[in-house]
DNA sequence: CGGTTTTGACCTGCGC
DNA sequence: GCGCAGGTCAAAACCG
């Protein structure tokens, strides 16, 4: 069944057939969503559909549409930050992963009517950022995207 | 009192 | 060269 995730595998273009639609943000390019029956947080939410993407750089991207620019040089200045993408069903964006994070700043995106938060680790030494966002097509779905430190992705990973 | 939050302004990067 | 978009930081205000 869902063992190997056949739905991407066998229907990997089915979003990217149309970037309009899909262009959720620039930004969360995520491979492919994986529907997850666990809830994304043990805090009593039974009925909560996650949805678990692993955001690959760029590089990764072996479809980029946008590659025309040569991205190999300018843009290797930095390494590549591994960015984790979740969905899930929830009223509150603020999803109580086990650590404390402070709000940092507010954005609206243009291609979305809701505004996107960013927030940071309140703990100095927590290189990991958080930023949670509205769906656009379904404000009741909020995503979260984590990227900074791998290791403490995976500690959140034990959590969820 | 501390910590956090909120809004604005500012900066950078890329595109055209 | 300029504009747009996104992202970050700052100061102030507010809450517990």
């Amino acid at each position: 069944m869902s063992q190997s995730g056949s739905n991407f595998a066998g229907t990997p273009d089915s979003d990217y057939g149309d970037p309009t639609n899909f262009e959720l943000s620039e930004f969360l390019k995520f491979d492919e969503w994986e529907e997850d029956d666990q809830s994304f947080l043990a805090s009593g939410s039974t009925q909560n559909p996650v949805y678990r993407a692993h955001v690959i750089g760029e590089s990764g991207g072996a479809t980029s549409p946008h590659g025309g620019p040569s991205i190999g040089e300018g843009r290797e200045k930095k390494e590549v930050k591994e960015r984790v993408a979740f969905k899930t069903k929830s009223d509150v964006e603020i999803l109580d992963d086990g650590f404390k994070w402070r709000k940092y700043g507010k954005k609206m995106v243009k291609n979305s009517p809701n505004p996107r938060n960013y927030y940071r680790c309140s703990v100095e030494g927590c290189p990991v950022k958080k930023r949670i966002e509205r769906d656009r097509e379904d404000i009741r779905y909020v995503i979260t995207t984590y990227e900074g430190d791998y290791d403490v992705k995976i500690e959140l990973k034990t959590f969820i």
